[in-house]
Parts: structure tokens; sequence; C-alpha cells
DNA sequence: CAGGAGTAATCTAGTCGCGT
DNA sequence: ACGCGACTAGATTACTCCTG
């Protein structure tokens, strides 16, 4: 599959968690970016942001990270948003950010993760630098960015972990790296999202998103079995052949679900 | 069906303001 | 005061739809 080429999108707002809880609450099925920054003009829910800004946040944020696929990802948080606490939202933020970023899914999986693996206790803008110029060079970019786009992309990729809880937040130029860990209700939504996306079993476990929370293969299957002990899905597996009996239908029934707890 | 006007989406960078 | 990150908007590219 080709790639798509890291952009300098993530400038139009980095984790935006209240934000995006305030556009879920506005948001309703099928409604359009455009629609969704008409009616958020009007809710008088944003009066600190000019509607310029509003745009940028709708369409360059909202849209690409929650309304694709027909908007099934805003579907889902909207049921969740309500029930969940912050810390279980931002990790799904997570996911969807990074597959509408991919410059920030491979930060963190090849440079966050990298770090925690040799023992280091922080990440800096310098760490974030380097891994955007060293993409830049590979070519991962459409064309090479100034001087000050390098910059702020750097500081906005660890901002943007900040905000997901992976970094410590606030301002420094080398941030804290803090305890992460993936939490079932987003271990669940994840494994029945690409299982209901058609990927076998196997293949999951092998899946790009579950290294954004810092697991390989094995890992994976220890969360699968966590899952099975809670009783949300069946697990079978044999030297390397995993099979999961999954128990809920759809994602509407799976979100129901966690949202209840 | 070519072309082009109008519009939307996307990309990039200037500037501002806050916290240290 | 200054560095960093956030806000905003201009520039560019892509798309749509109309007209001759």
């Amino acid at each position: 599959m080709e790639r798509a080429p890291y952009t300098t999108q993530l400038q139009a707002g980095l984790g935006l968690v209240n934000e995006t809880r305030a556009l879920l609450e506005l948001w309703s099925p099928s409604m359009s970016a455009s629609q969704l920054h008409d009616i958020a003009l009007k809710s008088g829910r944003f009066p600190e942001i000019t509607a310029r800004r509003l745009r940028n946040i709708v369409s360059e944020c909202f849209a690409p990270r929650y309304l694709t696929a027909d908007g099934e990802p805003a579907l889902h948080l909207k049921k969740l948003s309500a029930e969940l606490p912050a810390s279980e939202l931002v990790q799904l933020m997570l996911i969807f950010t990074s597959r509408a970023n991919p410059i920030l899914g491979d930060f963190i999986r090849d440079v966050y993760w990298a770090r925690y693996a040799g023992g280091y206790q922080e990440v800096s803008s310098d760490d974030a630098r380097a891994f955007v110029e060293r993409g830049i060079d590979d070519g991962k970019t459409s064309k090479r960015w100034s001087e000050s786009t390098i910059r702020r992309v750097s500081a906005y990729l660890t901002g943007c972990c900040a905000d997901y809880g992976l970094l410590e937040r606030g301002l420094r130029s080398s941030r804290r790296i803090l305890p992460f860990r993936i939490s079932a209700t987003t271990s669940a939504y994840l494994a029945y999202e690409l299982h209901f996306r058609g990927i076998g079993d196997n293949a999951i476990l092998n899946h790009d998103d579950w290294k954004l929370f810092g697991l390989e293969r094995d890992d994976v299957l220890e969360e699968m079995k966590r899952l099975s002990l809670k009783g949300l899905i069946i697990i079978q597996s044999a030297g390397d052949v995993v099979r999961v009996g999954w128990k809920q239908h759809d994602m509407e029934e799976l979100c129901d679900v966690l949202a209840k707890g």
C-alpha cells in the first residue's frame, strides 16, 4: 500500500481534546464537515476563536480524523465520549489522529517507543527535529520544508503526544515520558474495528496501530487474553495460530458494551 | 469534450502571546 | 526578554460544474 506523504496538517491543531468533544456533541450522523462548521459557528460554543480558525479545526483536524469511512469514528466516539473518562477517550483519538497524520504515528512508533525501550526518561524536540529531518531526506514529504516549518512540526509532534498522555504537558523543549498503557476499552475497540474491516485474526495481532501503544505481536496476544477474561472475546491460541471468537456482531453493539463499562 | 470559472480541500508559513 | 507552541490566514492544488 502506498503510504501517504508527511504533511504539516498537524499544525492546524494538536490533540484538540476538548474541541473534539464539543464537536462530537454537535455532530450528527451524515453531517458533512462544512455543515458541522456552520452549526458549530452558530452554536456559540466557540466564542474564543475566529470563524476561520474554526474552519481549520473542523476541516483539517476533525474531519480527516473522525469523518473518514462515512463518519464511523465520529459515530463511535460520540457514543463513547459521554461515558468514558477522558484518559480512555484520548487513546482512541490517538489512533484516529495517527491514521490521519502518518508523521505522528511513525514518530510515536519509531521515536517515542524506541526512547522508552532505551531507558530514556524524556523525548526532546531535538529528537523530533532529527526525526523530521530524516523524513524529509528520505522523501517522506512531497517537498522540503522551510526551517520554521521543520521547527514547528517537530514541536507539534511532542505537543500532540503530550495532549494524548504519552508525554508530560507544559512548555518545555524536553518532555518527560509518562506511563502509558493501553486500556481494555481501547484494545477491545481496536481489535473489533480491525476485525470488522475484514482483517484476519493473525494479521490483527501484527497491525501497526498496536505499535502506537508499544505493543508487538506477543503483547497484543496478552491483551487479547485480558479481553477474553473480561468476556469480550473468546481466544484460542496454539503455537503460532490464533483464533478469535468475536462475540459482538457489529461496532454499534460493541460500543454499547464499552459505554456501560 | 475542452477549457475555464468558481469553490473546496490541502499545505505551508507568518505572527502572536504566554509561560519561564 | 525570549523561546516555544498555538492561532490564523494566504497560497496552492484538486475538484466540480458549466458553457461553448
